[in-house]
RNA sequence: GCCUCGGUAGCUCAGCUGGUAGAGCAAGGGACUGAAAAUCCCUGUGUCGGUGGUUCAAGUCCACUCUGAGGCA
């Protein structure tokens, strides 16, 4: 049987998803779905770029604004969970889904067979192995190696966050990570859920750079001051996953008198631009994406064709991509000179 | 014009009494199994301002020269 596709557009931060995921959209009949691991954080919106109601143009968007700032349990595997729902809930309307983001693990969450244990995270029993760890540093990383080798060899000891999470779910569960039916770089297509054609987005580094650049601007003139003061004022805890967003983290250190204004603006754009690179690094070793290139000038018009016909192309799984003079080369055009 | 102190990696600088260079930051590469805009790992990219000299050997000593800062006139 004929499994249902499911469209995604992927790539770096400040590439320009959004405004092309709109125009493919209204192409093809489709809502979106976000794959955004701040947006989906109500009060989140300047500085997570999240589109406005105005640029969504009619489209509805899914997967936005589905937690609470102050909610710290939200994970991948809700995120997989409530993705998967809004697709067949899409599909049962008679459209199709665009799945558009730049979180990588969001993204394999619905292109790869992951099966995420039903173990959630237990502040306790954290609190409890930090302390642990404090005391004797390395400690984490050699008993998970006597309980379970296979993921410790895959860790590596100061990779704590990693290392804390392998002994959560062995102590809860009794089952060793390693034993939970995986596979991160999609050999066994065959047990995804949903046929996924997925796009690229990329375009040459020192122009993305300069995007961003730019990007962090707008956001200021646009009010990001005041989201991060209302943020401040509202006392949330620092540790936060969703303050721990670009933009939030280094305005929140310059509410905190820890940092001047100047210094945490130039903090945002140089982690914007490490950020950019690790989804490069997360997005190129996946063979499944057809990489487009938009650095300008270039018609966007003509991308966006582009994409559509690559999404409608019947090229069997695992096949032939689409795009072989040159958009499937690679996330990147070229190094930096 | 004279004197002093500088000129070494993209930036800030270290290099003792001669043995063709090294830190921090920046940058680049990589990993990624319920925090992922998170977390973690790896990597020095250099006509040592230039030319000539002394020496087996010069970033280091000498001469000249270019250049920056300061001081004195």
């Amino acid at each position: 049987m004929q499994k249902e596709e499911i469209y995604l557009l992927v790539g770096p931060t400040a590439v320009g998803k959004t405004d092309i995921s709109i125009q493919l959209a209204k192409r093809m009949n489709a809502d979106i779905i976000s794959a955004d691991s701040i947006q989906i954080y109500r009060g989140l919106d300047i500085g997570s770029a999240k589109p406005s109601m105005k640029e969504r143009e009619g489209i509805a968007h899914h997967m936005i604004d589905v937690a609470d700032i102050s909610d710290a349990t939200f994970s991948v595997a809700k995120y997989q969970e409530a993705a998967f729902a809004c697709i067949a809930d899409i599909h049962a309307r008679g459209k199709r889904a665009i799945v558009v983001g730049g979180s990588g693990l969001y993204i394999n969450a619905l292109t790869h067979p992951l099966h995420f244990t039903n173990i959630a995270g237990n502040d306790t029993l954290r609190k409890e192995l930090i302390a642990l760890e404090e005391e004797t540093p390395g400690i984490l990383h050699k008993n998970l190696s006597a309980a379970d080798p296979v993921t410790a060899a895959r860790l590596h000891p100061n990779d704590t966050k990693r290392v804390l999470r392998a002994l959560e779910v062995l102590k809860l569960s009794g089952k060793a990570l390693s034993a939970y039916e995986m596979d991160f770089v999609n050999t066994k297509q065959a047990e995804t859920r949903y046929r996924a054609k997925i796009a690229g987005l990329t375009m040459d580094r020192q122009t993305l750079y300069a995007r961003i650049e730019q990007r962090v601007d707008g956001m200021l003139e646009n009010g990001l001051l005041e989201e991060v003061e209302k943020l401040y004022n509202a006392e949330y805890s620092r540790s936060l996953p969703a303050l721990n967003g670009l933009g939030y983290k280094q305005l929140l250190r310059y509410y905190h008198q820890e940092t001047d204004k100047n210094s945490a603006i130039e903090d945002i754009k140089r982690e914007t631009r490490r950020f950019a690179k690790r989804q490069w690094t997360w997005f190129k070793r996946d063979a499944n994406i057809a990489w487009f290139d938009i650095t300008p000038p270039c018609e966007r018009e003509s991308i966006v064709e582009k994409i559509e016909t690559y999404f409608f192309t019947n090229d069997g799984e695992g096949d032939t991509k689409y795009g072989s003079e040159g958009e499937s080369a690679g996330p990147h055009t070229e190094p930096v000179a």
